[in-house]
DNA sequence: AAGCTTCCCAACCGCTCTACG
DNA sequence: GCGTAGAGCGGTTGGGAAGCT
């Protein structure tokens, strides 16, 4: 900010591979003077890029404590759990990866942990149809409501990244179980406190109730009355759509935003 | 060995947000 | 309040490497 306009009447920008003398012009550059206004790396550093490409190769790639080679399991396991509470928020997961860049992950992301996401999405669904088979002649009427839901729930066509993770899908509180909401007042192992959204803590979500629904063919702990409205907007959508299709129920005319709560037997309440 | 396909990763592109004049 | 420019982010692409036929 506040940075000269530099890069005017300099329309040629070099693209492509960096070369080892490009590399080292920059390096030598940003650890001597720091990088400032990136528009005016370049020039000062001699370089015949942008200010963009400086800065993303820097970040990327020269600046030190990188880490390089193959990610560790832990590191996989806090991608994936980071991945299903944050989404694509590449950036805000590479924070709880030291040395690892956004880019990194990003591309580690696409090109492995999405098919393995995928496989195992494929085959917890073969299961649960194994078992759909296999318990459907024991079911008592008790259970009648919740094998709609959960057959409900299978039919319905999800387009929202509920459906493109194989992870469990939490209804209100996809990234809140009971463990964390229990140890939400001490520091977890990934700062998860942190993956929250910034403007939204977890005393400023009120809990006011759990319960278990049946969903997606399997239970899942569930809490209702969230009252932050950044930690659920998304489930409010999820919600809508289970509304209009039928699955939940609430009062007619309600905004389902202002409140709302769920019961053991899956009914949503206003 | 050669050609083809797939995978991986570095880099680019376009968009949004923010600070400044 | 508005326009402009820089910073940052996420999606996408291009090219080289590796694997396969």
């Amino acid at each position: 900010m506040g940075c000269q306009p530099l890069e005017k009447g300099k329309p040629k920008h070099k693209k492509g591979l960096w070369s080892p003398e490009e590399d080292n012009k920059l390096r030598n550059y940003i650890l001597k003077h720091g990088h400032g206004c990136w528009s005016s790396v370049p020039i000062k550093a001699g370089l015949q890029r942008n200010g963009k490409s400086c800065r993303l190769r820097w970040i990327n790639y020269l600046r030190p404590g990188l880490k390089r080679g193959k990610f560790s399991k832990q590191e996989e396991e806090t991608i994936l759990t980071l991945h299903h509470m944050l989404g694509n928020k590449w950036s805000q997961i590479s924070q709880h990866l030291p040395g690892r860049t956004d880019n990194e992950i990003k591309n580690y992301w696409h090109s492995y942990l999405k098919k393995k996401v995928a496989k195992a999405k494929e085959m917890d669904f073969h299961n649960q149809m194994k078992y759909a088979s296999s318990s459907s002649d024991t079911m008592d009427s008790s259970n009648s409501l919740q094998k709609l839901a959960t057959q409900g729930t299978q039919n319905f066509n999800f387009t929202n990244e509920a459906c493109q993770s194989s992870l469990p899908k939490l209804l209100f509180a996809e990234w809140l179980s009971l463990d964390q909401v229990n140890s939400a007042n001490t520091v977890d192992s990934f700062g998860l406190r942190n993956g929250l959204d910034q403007n939204s803590t977890l005393e400023e979500a009120s809990i006011h109730d759990m319960s278990e629904v049946p969903f997606g063919g399997g239970y899942h702990r569930c809490l209702a009355n969230i009252s932050a409205p950044e930690m659920f907007n998304s489930e409010l959508k999820y919600a809508n759509e289970m509304v209009e299709n039928g699955f939940i129920h609430c009062v007619p005319g309600v905004d389902l935003s202002s409140n709302f709560s769920m019961s053991n037997d899956g009914i949503m309440y206003i």
